[in-house]
DNA sequence: TATTGTACCGAACAGATCGTTCCGTATCGG
DNA sequence: CCGATACGGAACGATCTGTTCGGTACAATA
């Protein structure tokens, strides 16, 4: 790939997320994003169709990522790995989110949440299909299988946003140990 | 009040209610609603300051009432009870809206559906802090109370969503079931 | 190094939408 | 019946959108 394109692409990236912590989607004219790029309206165009497919590849691009490694994907392993091998997917999610995800977090913090809520749930949603639905491990096996995996990716979701909310006081392990608490019922330990 | 602006309301909020159903927020102008309610520039922006405060008067017109309702007010007496005393407030909801409110199931249903389960969700938390809450009904005495109360709303809204989306097949005693377990870890039983 | 392709820039464009203004008309409440 | 007010229609400047064109700067290749 062109220099030239990696580097306006990340120049258009890095415009936009700053500009999602500030304003609203809505608010946000391509005209600031280009400002604040630096770059030509041409060239956003050529880069973009439009600002709604410039925000789908930035999420595609910040929730790949953290999905990839907590599907525990092999190229995880020549990483540096946080958790032990017993801890749950989501303590995992937790503690990486705050680690190296901080603008993941701050994206779901802001006035856009909305947005990125729902690509963290649709991708949460393919995560505990893998990780519990194949191996039948749902304890309450009388409900309906996408009701369950709904109701926990949702659960955890709001969880993070309520940790956010309290300004991230408490530690992952403390925030996984309320989540558990919620979601005993459907899940069987590990 | 005027019966004139009384009937021009009423057409616009007819208007962008039908609207809301074909297409997104986003994509309905401001000529899309005057057109579709046959009446005047002037006359909608001598209404609504802009398409925001509609949505925003709209919402509140909607759950205003399902809300008053469940919250057992006094008028409610004069109304018929589709519900016993001992129904639980969830499948009093549930029944409600499948009976009467088939407009905020559409908008729930549609493209929009995040504007709305906002309100539906704000909605519900001061519901439920006013019927659990303070009676100290919350079973894990251990976890913020907020956190809690943030999680029975938001797995409620959930799902009735999901309820939507299965076609409405099951009956709401079953869907008051499957909300009841998956929350019962939470709820003391009434 | 010279060349060829490609990305970028700047200006300008038509089209759509927004929110406002002005003025004449129609309708309401008293 | 009359004063008040809500409505309608046309037009306005302003903003944003997505595209076009001609010229410039840079990258890869021979």
């Amino acid at each position: 790939m062109d220099r030239r394109q990696k580097k306006t692409r990340e120049a258009i990236f890095q415009a936009f997320t700053e500009l999602l912590s500030e304003k609203h989607y809505n608010q946000i004219a391509v005209q600031d994003i280009i400002d604040r790029a630096d770059i030509g309206r041409t060239t956003f165009y050529a880069h973009f169709e439009t600002k709604e497919y410039l925000l789908k590849d930035l999420c595609e691009e910040l929730f790949g990522h953290i999905i990839d490694t907590a599907m525990g994907l092999p190229h995880t392993h020549y990483h540096y790995s946080c958790c032990s091998d017993t801890d749950s997917v989501f303590l995992h999610l937790l503690r990486h989110l705050q680690e190296n995800d901080r603008n993941i977090l701050e994206l779901l913090s802001s006035q856009n949440n909305e947005i990125f809520i729902r690509y963290f749930k649709s991708n949460l949603k393919q995560l505990i299909l893998r990780q519990y639905a194949d191996k039948g491990l749902f304890a309450v096996s009388a409900l309906p299988e996408d009701y369950l995996v709904n109701h926990i990716s949702s659960s955890f979701v709001e969880t993070v946003g309520w940790w956010l909310s309290q300004g991230m006081k408490e530690p992952p392990e403390a925030v996984n140990g309320y989540f558990l608490a919620v979601i005993e019922t459907i899940l069987k330990q590990e």
